[in-house]
DNA sequence: GCAGTGATCATA
DNA sequence: ATGATCACTGCC
């Protein structure tokens, strides 16, 4: 069974898809070379009052692609070197989105962007076959765990909630 | 343990 | 214009 994800998948709460993303798989297509991979890990971003959330200030030019349609995705440029892979949930003004921060045989979020070469190019792109990268159900089910996500500690009581999920 | 790296954002 | 910050990685 391959399922590609409609983009009404991804309009539901940040927190419902990103449990539910974990053991789908992640397909990207690149100079007509198809690779997929099944998801491992990942984070939710949850709104403004998120602390941890890049929307926590309000909208910017980086982060207005949170803003939009579900099933957009969200790539940003950090620390001089790294891409982070997210994909942008829930109504339309909401700002959240799930960060995919690791696959079968890459466990890193800058990793798993250097391997499948995505970059801005990306960035307010869908998740469709149109945009070379998308999200495939294959029918596989996993067992979860929830724990604190990783790098936030600035967020204060935000950097402890249980918003990450890997795959058991 | 921590240096490297440069876009982004707030402040001016 | 300047400076602090950063959803990380790789090497020590």
């Amino acid at each position: 069974m391959k399922k590609v994800l409609p983009l009404k998948f991804f309009k539901a709460p940040v927190l419902k898809v990103a449990e539910s993303l974990v053991g789908k798989y992640l397909v990207r297509k690149s100079r007509g070379k198809e690779i997929a991979l099944m998801i491992t890990e990942v984070e939710a971003y949850d709104g403004c009052n998120d602390l941890a959330c890049h929307a926590r200030h309000g909208k910017t030019k980086r982060n207005e692609v949170m803003f939009g349609e579900a099933g957009h995705f969200y790539v940003y440029f950090t620390y001089g070197m790294h891409w982070m892979l997210n994909i942008v949930t829930g109504p339309k003004d909401y700002p959240a989105a799930v960060l995919i921060r690791g696959v079968e045989g890459i466990e890193g979020p800058g990793r798993l962007t250097k391997k499948l070469k995505i970059d801005k190019k990306l960035n307010g792109k869908t998740a469709s076959k149109k945009s070379g990268l998308w999200f495939e159900d294959r029918g596989v089910a996993v067992r979860l765990k929830r724990t604190s996500r990783i790098g936030v500690n600035y967020a204060g009581a935000w950097a402890k909630k249980p918003y990450r999920f890997v795959i058991q």
